[in-house]
DNA sequence: GGAATAGTGTCTTTTAGACAGTATTTG
DNA sequence: CAAATACTGTCTAAAAGACACTATTCC
């Protein structure tokens, strides 16, 4: 409750994404090289704080997605993940992050980055083993944000998000064995896939394709929710 | 990026509570009548600022348990929600909202509640239906709250934090009855739940009843995540 | 015994998983 | 035709759902 005369001690916010992808089979993250002064030099999440006291959260997240990775922000799938407010986990003050979850198709070879030269996208397998050290909380943040992708892609169309508007069958099914770091029978992840109401639509035509037969090829389907869902096998 | 003359905008961080529990056999919210200005006499859930630049955010969420409802928010479940930061959402200024759900098992009869005496448990359905009118978007996190507890009720062991320390099977059906608003077979919920691994394990003793069997008494068992999990039934 | 609630067994229909087999392409 | 990839069919075992039945209590 709150007293009249009593003021509520302002804090620092800022935003920072998590943008997933797929490369060479592997589930990878975009990381930049900070280049100013806490934890100068190490690798961090893209991010940043809020321009100006009016911008929306979800607004400046769109635009930080914009200013460092040049990616139409509107076709990208992007959700909040949470907020990282441990007291201390910036040398700067109060600052606290809301943290964004962003999924990017399979992209044109280099990394496009319009303000951060050095950016790269690594295998979130090394971030999430500790063999690369991220500046202040972004480790785990990482970790948080691979835990939800994989719980996601068994109930929700997240899968979609990682491929190009229209995409097969064997596209998705990679999408699912990097992210879950398994492998699937194609032939019963097929009918499955299929069986999902509204999770793929047919998109017309067939592709050409280097050797084997051309694959139908499908878009996003109208249904975000999987039912019945992908189920991701138990391990033991 | 950030450029070496400019400073952050300073944004307000509040938390907002939404605490469900089961009620006669209903999902309730617990909401509070505002006494001060914005929204004033209007209903608002449950929360305030931080109380000092240090507290953390998870403390806080604490800290308004604790001053609100007189519980013991340690043996309560409590979860991040979301940041509900609209510019707009609040007169006062830029006010930034980490929203929390708890789950508070069946209380002893009256609404507890130290500093505000007109707290009171609102049906959770006439708080989504736009019966009761709350203050700022606060019927929004109530909404995501509900739909949050809904799916979780699936997949993981959240029905037991709805429940006493001991409970009967019965008990957790009521949970799953009242957050689903469905009604399930008695029989097939039984061995479901029993097959869920490290779900509820058995509490020794058998209990006193008003009429009938008495039941077995189990508690929460080790296991936070339910594999098989407990399907919500297709409305079909 | 009757009513009420708890718990078990069993049957039927669906679904998951394994995997053989067919189809369509390139070289 | 061989190699490669896409897709289909089928068999079997497990799971979900319906529901009859048994068990233990209070009155």
């Amino acid at each position: 409750m709150i007293d009249d005369a009593w003021e509520p001690p302002p804090v620092l916010l800022a935003v920072d994404l998590v943008i997933l992808t797929l490369r060479d089979a592997h589930l990878r993250v975009l990381l930049v090289k900070r280049g100013i002064d806490p934890y100068e030099g190490a690798l961090a999440l893209p991010g940043g704080f809020l321009s100006h006291a009016g911008e929306g959260i979800d607004t400046a997240a769109r635009r930080e997605l914009r200013e460092e990775t040049s990616l139409d922000a509107n076709t990208l799938h992007l959700e909040q993940l949470g907020v990282y407010g441990t007291p201390g986990r910036d040398p700067r003050g109060r600052v606290i992050s809301v943290a964004y979850l962003a999924i990017a198709p399979r992209l044109p070879e280099p990394v496009a980055g319009t303000d951060a030269a050095d950016a790269s996208w690594q295998p979130a397998d090394h971030v999430l083993a500790g063999e690369l050290n991220l500046a202040f909380d972004h480790r785990q943040i990482v970790a948080d944000a691979v835990t939800r992708a994989r719980a996601k892609l068994e109930h929700s169309a997240l899968a979609t998000a990682f491929c190009s508007q229209t995409f097969t069958i064997g596209d998705l099914q990679e999408v699912y064995e990097a992210v879950w770091g398994i492998s699937l029978d194609p032939r019963n992840f097929y009918r499955k896939v299929q069986k999902a109401d509204g999770f793929i639509v047919p998109a017309g035509t067939e592709q050409r394709t280097t050797v084997g037969r051309p694959a139908r090829l499908f878009r996003a389907g109208p249904n975000a929710h999987l039912s019945p869902p992908i189920v991701r096998p138990v391990d033991p």
